[in-house]
DNA sequence: TCATTTGTTCACAAATTTATGAACAAATGG
DNA sequence: CCATTTGTTCATAAATTTGTGAACAAATGA
């Protein structure tokens, strides 16, 4: 079934976003692009740290990377990858507010 | 930084839909409620490996279950789970078009 | 009441992901 | 050239996720 294969993939996408610092990450680029060692700056952590998880983003195609001299510059490869990163804040974000209400009406 | 945790969380919620099995049952589900022996009618597989994978996407937020009798139902949590998906199944179509394409001109 | 159906929970081994620091490579400036 | 800056790659240990089958629980029906 070439229906399993086309959700391995696309699992492996969704995959590129499910990390606290690939989160960060796409926060950060919304705004636009920028390289490595500015992203650095906002995230902090150890360079090689980022640098794979930067690396992972590209092979699935969340990012895109232009290099320019010494410099590396990450962007979104599309809106459609903030988009879908919003809808799933507004999903965390009526998940909590549900919890809430359950623990005042306790 | 309390912003980083909002990361985790957010993370955690993108998790749930990062696994091909996950994704498929987002998928069959976006056609509505069914109770879980009908979802396992569709993925195939072991029953607890299926009903473990939904307890995470309930857990998350991204899914819904309702008891009847002795049937589980489950449903997407929001259509914003769905479209969620789907703009990242976009993201995956447009990369394997540009392979595609890199691939021809070779 | 007893067997059956429907699904969850549990324990565990295997696979994958993650963070870390050292080594490496490429461009730039003095 | 040589040192420095910018970032990637690599090896590895630790943590997490995954699939599997057995055990379990709750509702239903005979």
């Amino acid at each position: 079934m070439v229906q399993k294969e086309i959700f391995r993939l696309h699992a492996e996408v969704c995959k590129a976003l499910s990390h606290p610092l690939r989160i960060e990450v796409i926060d950060i680029l919304q705004e636009g692009e920028l390289c490595f060692s500015d992203i650095l700056g906002v995230t902090g952590g150890l360079k090689s740290n980022l640098s794979q998880h930067l690396s992972v983003m590209v092979k699935q195609g969340i990012l895109r990377m232009r290099k320019e001299g010494t410099c590396n510059y990450y962007r979104l490869s599309s809106v459609k990858v903030a988009k879908a990163c919003d809808l799933m804040r507004e999903v965390l974000t009526e998940n909590l507010k549900k919890h809430r209400m359950i623990l005042e009406k306790m």
